[in-house]
DNA sequence: CAGTGGTCTAGACCACGAT
DNA sequence: TCGTGGTCTAGACCACTGG
């Protein structure tokens, strides 16, 4: 009743453990992989799929297999700050600015905020990582008129701050829907992961107190980089 | 740029909104699809595996492969009853008791329980069904000696309503973690899928008023059957 | 029992990453 | 440029499902 893939995981666990590989550290090359273990690539490359989806194993596009560290806890009940919950959990976290433009936004983004397909909106696109290792790609679609100006300042950081500190803006209510969804290629290329592949999709809309729309945000997580908490009463 | 994938999405569509194919029915066998294509057995199975991940199609073990119907929308941070959000979705629902037992409990549970090594507790483990798919494995370890006479009550419906109802215990307070995690064999087999198939895993710590943990209950949910909401201010 | 999906072999070519 | 992962071909055998 053992199958191949017992094989893989038990060989790969003993490189690992034996203490050679470390978190983030790449393992060997595949077709040396299927050569130790006596196994096609494609099978070998089937075992390191579940793996990945056991959270032991991460993938980088044509570069290779690498050690999994911990999860990173997320709290989608929260104003979230990305940077100071991840220094918490002990990982170095950065984000690059891929994209700031404006436009007519879609469909699925007026109607959240309830206008008309001719208003203006800001989109700005982030890809947040840990560790030098790319996590979260992020889609922000904020009103152009109300926050004008706002390419102006650093964007690196926690929008919830921006918006507080130069608009005075505070988000007091959020709706959060999670599910998962395939990766198109505008954001698995920042991940670095072929296009197709699964994700955790967390979109938030984020009310301020007067109850108006302020945020529309969507995130693409690398599914097993992450679990989520939420606690209520 | 037109990968196979993109011909094989095109067509299962096809076959499904040309209306020859409604929610839950089957799609032709795997050589019959690969055959239309023109592409081999395993290209194909790549294929179905992505439309699976965007919620297009879902599997049954070595039944083959069927159109899928709407997500069911859950949210965690409710004292949720399953059979009635199903029913309010236009789903049917139905339950199946797998298993009941007494047992000595795993160390994760009596930890969490703040028990200790020697504490008993009862297992349920259940199959949930909405419309005769299965999309649901739960597992609850509740304490043996609070809960006497357990096992004889209709254990088909909401656990919550039989500790209200019989016992006079209300659940108001819950922690959840969410996370992606493979499915061992115990899972998978009343799901119908093969195990290693990816799941969405729930974990619920269920306490009542007076803070006690009281039910310990961990959910297993096919990933692209479901969403999830969650609110919050 | 026939036909299906689940798993595996043994190759191949291409595109991209590192150097 | 060389080696890597990403993708694909063309088969095979087994275990299980369904009639």
């Amino acid at each position: 009743m053992s199958s191949s893939y017992d094989d893989i995981k038990t060989h790969v666990q003993l490189l690992i453990s034996n203490g050679r590989l470390a978190a983030n550290q790449k393992l060997p090359a595949e077709r040396e992989l299927a050569e130790q273990l006596q196994v096609t690539r494609i099978t070998l490359r089937d075992g390191l799929n579940r793996l990945e989806g056991e959270g032991l194993v991460y993938r980088q596009n044509r570069r290779g297999w690498f050690v999994a560290p911990n999860r990173f806890v997320i709290n989608p009940a929260q104003k979230v700050n990305f940077n100071s919950m991840a220094r918490q959990q002990g990982f170095k976290p950065t984000t690059k600015v891929l994209g700031f433009r404006k436009l007519t936004a879609r469909r699925d983004i007026y109607s959240a905020f309830n206008a008309n397909k001719s208003s203006k909106y800001f989109e700005m696109r982030r890809v947040r990582y840990l560790d030098q290792r790319a996590v979260m790609v992020e889609e922000s679609y904020l009103p152009a008129e109300r926050f004008s100006g706002l390419s102006d300042l650093d964007l690196s950081g926690s929008v919830t701050e921006i918006l507080q500190d130069s608009y005075a803006v505070n988000i007091i209510q959020e709706r959060c829907n999670i599910q998962g969804a395939n990766l198109e290629l505008l954001c698995a290329g920042p991940l670095g992961i072929p296009a197709g592949a699964p994700s955790l999709k967390i979109t938030r809309l984020r009310f301020d107190s007067g109850e108006h729309l302020i945020d529309y945000n969507i995130e693409y997580w690398l599914p097993h980089a992450i679990e989520m908490e939420v606690a209520t009463r």
